[in-house]
DNA sequence: GGGTAACCGAGACGGTACGTCTAGTCTTTAA
DNA sequence: TTAAAGACTAGACGTACCGTCTCGGTTACCC
């Protein structure tokens, strides 16, 4: 992963390298990366993608509308998932802390809701579109893994493991098998039947899911 | 559906018109289509879908492989979902046939099983990436879910109503959400850890689904 | 040249072969010639061009307009200019016979006159646009020469020798080129200047031309 | 006239705009216009010509040759006509100077010959089919007179009402009339009859041209 | 304060593929 | 045999983006 920035989350590469600090071996010589050519890049991707799909989005659309030289983005971003993938973690109110939980059944039952909420929301056909780019190229798939569902089914095994420990879900499950059948279902459904994604999956389907591997 | 042939599975477009009845009303003038020109396209296409993947894959290069117009692949198929849908499902031993099984909860065994054996073979990956083509067009869309997903649905869904008429399956799962449960698990599977796919879900999977869904 | 009609201007080829007599021996066997095709794709071109450039018009519209197979065009005439030039030619009004002249001066007035009418009329861009055609192929160059700048010429030239003999015209010119100078300025400001072909051309040309060449 | 580069004849117009004025208003911002390229491109299109008519030439062809993306050319050529025209300008040897002539008549004289020598050239066939391009667009009309023809009948007009002042030639003749009379024969029989062009031209046109101009 | 280095915008570059168009030929049924 | 209909191969059209490059300029650090 060559690429300077590695897209990552929430970090502010921005001066961060440029301390006072006289000792850090990684000082950066030369012009910083300029935190307002980032913003208006990550600003024009979420404006294009309220009205294009990831698919029809274009980097040199995103340039233009962002007023920015094409190997600016080119030069932070190894591709356009990255980019899009940077831009919707980058939202307000896109890192919404969790209430801790008083059992690993109301972990996940919260995980659960966290994650269809979030797809239900505009974002969810852009996350389904992700999930569609990382089929079509290896880089992509990592970038989609790394940043988005790693993290999410990581948290979510941990509860599950947790939980088989307590005795609240049966053993006799592969924890990451637990994790598709808890999971499977919901990105299975935002993808194939997006209009009836609302509509059942509301309150219902946690509970539902969490009979399927509970004790 | 303006589309002459409509990109339909099994059907063999080619001649059936032009039947000895002379009062068939919908007697075709003008040179037939070409059998030759639509199996090069198919043949061509497979080809090609051995070493890139559907996204990779341009309609240029099945003219130039399959020694055919551009215009005569415009001319039959919408876009290049529906043309490699189309050679997907005209590979021989596509079609196999099931068994009569002797309960719903075998049916649906069955099923499941032969979708993850289709899922398990080359074509999983360009089901994949067909998936995800479907994602960025509303046309690839429809195609995908007429073609491939509709009806491979409709077959669990039915064995699962069945089911729950017989007694075998609960009840207080609705029938759609059911099948959500039995089959997302496995595409999300093939979607997010397609490396894990042939692992884990071999033989497992399935009766591990059906506890889910039975009473 | 090979083409059975040879697209010759005024000869009706339709039914003059398959005359009564059982013993022409060009005799045509099968369905004759459609006359209703004939006209309608003269009539379609005409239209079309009222509209389009010669240029702009392609076999394909003609044959849709004209409601007829391509075919049935190509085996008639062997390329666009071949059609047009016929279209031209059978328009009504086109064949206007000359008055009998005195003198060869006032016959090579007249022919000049008779072409400087044509090409006045909406006719002259599409003979300008067929005189570029022939720049393009030998084939349109034969049959713009054959069909239409070629009778013309010779009935110039023909005065012009006469005129010569009679002591009209100098002698010391070559009567070829003496046609170039008559009819040269004509097609060349026609093309090169269209938009002052009417203003000036009107009556004075023909005399000023014919200073030139008298002896 | 929106495109850049106005594709005109002698200009360099490469690294032009950045001269040391650091007030011009007109800096060239981006990467300036690749010489290589512009040489390219009109090298491989003089090199098709030999073998190919304008008509045949394609963009795609040029492109091709020239090894150079096609957008290359479209960005700096409005159509075909302008890059052959172009093409045809930057040949070696193509601005040859004329001595200063002693006369009016003279000049015409000088004027007509150079004309027709270069009419005799290889060049000559893709002049006419250039104006022959003239005429089926409006696009490369202009070009067609802007570049060659009305740079050519602007300076034979200015001998001609030159001459007219001093009485070499006679007034009665509208000047544009008169550049259609000396040039109009010359063209016409380049595109009627090609063949006959190198014959008879040679030396004896201009001499006759001048008789029906001189007073 | 001059030098060095990485950044920036703008936009040209060689390419690939798009979906459309037309050419001229071929193959069928009907007249 | 010709006509009509329309499918066929072939290939150019002009456009859109790709990811790279090459400019003139800017903004930091370092000596």
């Amino acid at each position: 992963m060559a690429h300077p920035a590695m897209y990552n989350i929430t970090s502010d590469d921005t001066g961060a390298a440029n301390t006072n600090d006289p000792k850090n071996s990684t000082v950066r010589k030369g012009r910083p990366r300029s935190t307002k050519s980032k913003n208006a890049i990550l600003k024009a991707t979420n404006s294009l993608l309220l009205h294009k799909s990831v698919q029809e989005l274009s980097i040199e659309a995103i340039a233009k509308k962002a007023k920015v030289g094409k190997t600016t983005i080119y030069r932070w971003w190894p591709n356009k998932t990255a980019v899009v993938m940077d831009a919707l973690i980058n939202q307000p109110g896109m890192q919404t802390a969790m209430p801790t939980p008083k059992s690993n059944t109301e972990a996940v039952s919260m995980q659960l809701e966290k994650l269809i909420r979030l797809l239900q929301s505009k974002n969810g056909e852009t996350i389904a579109q992700l999930f569609s780019e990382a089929q079509a190229s290896e880089e992509s798939q990592e970038i989609f893994e790394d940043s988005f569902l790693g993290p999410l089914m990581d948290a979510i095994e941990f509860s599950v493991t947790e939980g088989q420990k307590t005795g609240e879900f049966r053993k006799s499950l592969d924890s990451k098998t637990a994790v598709d059948i808890l999971c499977g279902p919901i990105f299975f459904r935002l993808m194939a039947h997006p209009s009836d994604f609302n509509d059942h999956f509301q309150g219902d389907y946690p509970k539902e899911a969490l009979k399927l591997i509970s004790a």
